[in-house]
DNA sequence: GTCAGTGCAAACTTTTTGCAACTAC
DNA sequence: GTAGTTGCAAAAAGTTTGCACTGAC
């Protein structure tokens, strides 16, 4: 493990330890585990790819009804996001990613990511009194290449109909 | 109903009708009588306050498996959009709405909208090449006025202890 | 008349819950 | 020791599917 990527695994178990501490909740063995994997785990997984992670690469077995609700609490605790465009819905860490916004394709459901540097800026002027904000999403559906190729196939024998 | 109204339904009916046509489906009662409610209906629904709606206001039964399958079919004819923010998933219509985004209450999973002009414009770097981009969703997550001052009283509570 | 679309119920997938056992504090 | 957390299995919630019937073309 890069140094690099040993202070960041460090920093995220600090805003846990912080977290679980304010909120008197536990420090389980269970919790730290799968914060390891998530910030080992690079871009988008799901809760069962995650249990997967653990128990074949980390070599640590939990239950699925613990994978939920960690993965619940970490997002309370602003470690994880959800992306729920798909089904069954998609997490990704939330510290150490560069800023990136999504393209998801409404055929195959694909979800891409493309850097991003111009949303944040806009969101200053959401009005703070009334809604306090915290992070954003932004999602751009379309086509991706393969499935608009295909459609544009579809749409030709059509025509021929 | 109003004339402008009318010619609101008189619209989407229309592109309906033609999106039916290319993909050589077939114009049913029931995919009509849905389209009309969703265009009646203000704000967001869920597939069954939709059903609900289509029975108690339009007096219209459908069974359930026909509300899912139609919005599916909607969401390709691009009359509708998905919030998948929440569960279940929150429908809207796609056409004759100001543009917005969303204010998403991570606590009561509450969704407000703001009106925007600002992003559209961003948007049109996406790369066309890879991806067509169709439209776009930004999302941003907080906390709801009610659920911070909640919080901050259960903060206060926890310090006490 | 043909076959896509619908209604219904059953099946399936995903998530939550109840409870006994475990363990952090 | 107490109570929060976990594992497991059962239940619940949401969505899809199979099949017989209906109705658009």
């Amino acid at each position: 493990m890069e140094s690099k990527d040993k202070n960041k695994h460090e920093v995220v178990r600090h805003i846990l330890t912080e977290f679980l501490s304010l909120h008197k909740l536990r420090a389980t063995r269970e919790r730290f585990e799968i914060l390891d994997a998530i910030y080992n785990i690079n871009g988008h997984f799901t809760n069962d790819q995650l249990q997967d992670y653990l128990e074949n690469v980390c070599k640590f077995r939990v239950s699925r009804a613990t994978v939920y609700n960690t993965l619940n609490l970490f997002m309370d605790a602003r470690l994880v996001v959800c992306h729920n465009c798909s089904v069954p819905p998609q997490y990704e860490r939330a510290l150490f990613v560069d800023p990136h916004f999504h393209l998801i394709c409404t055929e195959c459901k694909s979800m891409t990511e493309m850097k991003n540097s111009l949303i944040g800026e806009s969101l200053k002027l959401v009005d703070t009194k009334r809604f306090k904000a915290a992070y954003h999403m932004l999602y751009v559906y379309g086509l991706c290449a393969k499935c608009a190729l295909r459609k544009k196939r579809e749409m030709k024998k059509l025509d021929k109909l």
